[in-house]
DNA sequence: AAAGTATATGACTATATGTGAATATTGTCA
DNA sequence: TGACAATATTCACATATAGTCATATACTTT
C-alpha cells in the first residue's frame, strides 16, 4: 500500500476514531437529523458537536442540506457500518484472547 | 449507542487511523513480519515502528510472540480488512460526489 | 563473560486535537 | 428592519500524539 493511500484511508478512520462521533454516526445510520437532534447525544456544547460534525463533513462520510433554519445531516457512506463491525470484530476476539490467557496461566 | 461501547471501538478506530500503522496492517495482512522487515515500510526510526506496532498490539488488532531474537508481530483480526475496505468505499462516494458537483455547477 | 543483534522505553520537542466561552453568520418571521 | 433561532467560527488553553535521540532490555553467539 503506497503512503498516499494509506494516508487517504486513515483521514477517513480518523474522523471516525471518537466517541462522540461514533455516535453521531450512529444516530444517523438510523435516519438525517439535524445538529439540534443530535445534540443530547453527547454532553459537550453545541460549539463541540458542530465541528465534530464539520470533520464527519470534510472526511466525506456525512453530507449536510439547509432547510430553512436547520442543517440537515446525512449519513453519506453507509459502508461505515462496516468499519463498525470491524471494531465488534476485534473487541470480541480480544475477549476470547483474553479468557485464553486466564484459562492457561 | 453507549458511550462506554462507543469509546472502545473508537480506540481500534484509533489505532488504525494513521497512514503507517495502516501500512503495517496491510503488510501483516500477507504474513507475520518482525519489527526489521517492517521497518523499511516507512521513514521513520526503528523507535517510532516499535511505537506504532505497540499501538495496535494496544488496541488487539496485532499480538507478538518471540523468536530467538525476533519479534513476530501477527495480525490477529482480519477483521481489519472491513475497515479498509470501508475507507474504500468512502473515497469512491466522495469521488461520485465531487463528479456530480462539477457537472451540475 | 563479552560483544553483537533486535527491539523497547524514557526524556524531550513539535504539532495536532478537543473543549468552552464568546462571537459571527445565516435564515425566519413579525 | 429588528428580534430571534439554529448553526458555524474564532480564541485561548489543556491534553494527546508523533517523532527523534539516547539508553535499556532480551536474547544469541563466541
Amino acid at each position: 500500500m503506497k503512503y498516499v493511500d494509506a494516508t487517504a484511508r486513515a483521514k477517513i478512520l480518523k474522523a471516525l476514531a471518537s466517541p462522540i462521533r461514533l455516535m453521531l454516526v450512529d444516530e444517523l445510520s438510523r435516519g438525517d437529523r439535524c445538529v439540534n437532534d443530535l445534540r443530547p447525544l453527547a454532553q459537550v456544547t453545541q460549539s463541540a458537536i458542530s465541528r465534530h460534525l464539520a470533520q464527519l463533513k470534510n472526511a466525506g462520510i456525512v453530507t449536510e442540506r439547509r432547510a430553512g433554519l436547520r442543517n440537515i445531516h446525512h449519513l453519506e457512506c453507509p459502508c461505515i457500518l462496516q468499519a463498525l463491525d470491524c471494531t465488534l470484530g476485534v473487541l470480541r476476539s480480544e475477549a476470547q484472547h483474553r479468557s485464553k490467557l486466564t484459562k492457561t496461566e
